[in-house]
RNA sequence: GUGGUUGUAGUUCAGUUGGUUAGAACGCCGGAUUGUGGUUCCGGAGGUCGUGGGUUCAAAUCCCAUCAUCCACCCCA
């Protein structure tokens, strides 16, 4: 056996059968995000080290997949670092650029850059693959899509309502049972603050995330672990213990920390939101879940989760709202929210659920057997004239062996075969075969082309 | 980054206490059927047993290393 060609780890290629399933998937979502006023943008797959670093945190700037400069980029390295091989100092050197981790942070960059021909608020969604140098495994990919879509330049809670309606309509359209969870970053950190750890809000959000996963108990042990005080986690755990409507909720946490600024805050944000939310119907499940933390940290408002109801897989989408993710790049006081869909996991749930509907499989809907050149010389113009009527369709360019062309449509999932030899040319007629029943008949060029388009 | 799983034909997998020529199913190619596929019957092709080393008279099988893979953790879509 000759050695087997292959792709990098965590990449797929995609057959013709699976793209028609994604596209079927993209273009849900794409006709939704447009019902609702979103367009289209798309930014390269590199971007600048420079505007990629530093905006996931730690964990993320390890996850950035970077790109070896041009050129012999290793004689103008300093021999005394390349003694110290010390790789992050190093990489400065090596590289200047990245594949794009996400498609939120290449956005704020573009809207940054575009400022001046933008028209504010901007709603835009991108639907692009971008790149993680995590280690593969199930529903997790290093090259993966996102589906995007953004407001930007608006602090109406309007939007992050808007945001749920498009969820809503997405999963309702592609035949998904979904729960959307909402949190608010204002909250975790108000939380944080009333119980005196303002600066370890990271480290109780993680650890608060793992409630339903790892239990009450272990989560106190974790946060001790990682230096909260006992006392603060002795004031937390009312908040842990939370129970009944959305509104009981919230006056429950307001007791905690309806003290401090950002947590009042927070909570009316949450009221204004799910006021709104009362008043638009939705087919989705909403609920208020505390312990929705969410890693990346240029969030500081709303945050959104979206699991399935029957599938067993991490969120199928996510998002929040991000307060000043342009003031990095140099653009002050912009708020924008967004949420993003994850098409892969999408489609494996949609594949589990097998819920991909039959019309959305297109395929070439008739193929003329080749039955050699005279009868392709009568074929073609037929052919040209399906076509011009929008049927997909193609003859079979060799004429092979019956049964080759036969068993070709049948694999093809081909729907119709025309045969057209030298009987049909004599009546100047074609035989059409319905290949799922096997029935044949016998018909003329006006005919054919009106029962197939 | 940490822990584990599995590597045998195109695919999914058998392969006994180490023992002659490594098997099956499906798929593929050809024929039965030179104008009819998906069903049936007959035939055929296809394997450095992941790679390198070691133990042994003898290794797919035992040992070591290495690579790949999948799964879990961390984190995330």
């Amino acid at each position: 056996m000759a050695q087997k060609p292959s792709i990098p780890k965590g990449t797929r290629d995609f057959s013709p059968s699976e793209m028609v399933r994604r596209n079927y998937i993209f273009n849900t979502i794409k006709d939704v995000f447009r019902l609702y006023g979103f367009q289209p943008i798309e930014t390269p797959a590199m971007e600048n080290l420079s505007t990629l670093m530093g905006k996931y945190g730690e964990e993320g700037d390890k996850l950035l997949f970077k790109i070896l400069n041009s050129g012999d980029f290793i004689s103008k390295v300093p021999q005394d670092m390349l003694d110290e091989k010390n790789s992050n100092k190093l990489t400065t050197k090596l590289s200047e650029k990245g594949l794009r981790y996400d498609l939120t942070v290449p956005f704020a960059r573009y809207v940054v850059q575009y400022r001046n021909d933008i028209a504010f608020p901007f709603k835009r969604y991108q639907i692009q693959p971008v790149w993680r140098a995590d280690r593969p495994q199930k529903g997790r990919y290093r090259e993966f899509y996102q589906c995007d879509v953004d407001v930007i330049g608006s602090n109406s809670l309007l939007n992050e309502v808007e945001l749920v309606q498009i969820i809503d309509e997405v999963f309702q359209r592609l035949g998904i049972n979904t729960t959307v969870k909402i949190n608010n970053r204002k909250i975790l950190a108000g939380i944080a603050e009333a119980i005196g750890e303002a600066d370890r809000m990271v480290d109780i959000t993680v650890a608060i995330d793992k409630l339903d996963k790892i239990g009450l108990e272990k989560v106190n042990a974790e946060m001790l672990d990682k230096g909260i005080s006992q006392e603060a986690v002795d004031k937390l755990q009312p908040i842990l213990k939370l129970e009944g409507s959305t509104v009981e909720k919230l006056a429950q946490i307001e007791t905690v920390i309806g003290g401090t600024e950002i947590g009042a805050k927070g909570i009316a944000e949450m009221r204004t939101m799910f006021a709104y939310l009362e008043n638009v119907e939705l087919n989705t499940t909403v609920e208020l879940d505390l312990t929705l933390a969410r890693g990346l940290n240029y969030y500081t408002g709303a945050i959104f989760e979206v699991k399935s109801n029957d599938v067993q897989i991490g969120s199928i989408c996510g998002g929040g709202r991000y307060d000043d993710l342009t003031g990095i790049f140099g653009m002050p006081d912009v708020s924008g929210v967004g949420v993003s869909f994850g098409a892969e996991r999408i489609y494996d749930v949609l594949v589990q659920l097998d819920a991909f509907p039959e019309e959305s499989l297109e395929t070439t809907k008739a193929l003329f057997v080749n039955f050699g050149e005279k009868e392709e010389a009568y074929c073609l113009p037929v052919l040209a004239q399906l076509r011009k009527n929008g049927v997909n369709a193609e003859i079979f360019p060799e004429s092979a062996k019956m049964k080759k062309q036969m068993t070709y449509a049948n694999r093809k999932e081909i729907a119709y075969v025309i045969l057209a030899g030298d009987n049909e040319m004599a009546a100047q007629k074609f035989t059409l075969k319905n290949m799922e029943t096997g029935e044949q008949q016998l018909v003329d060029a006006q005919e054919l082309i009106n029962i197939l388009k």
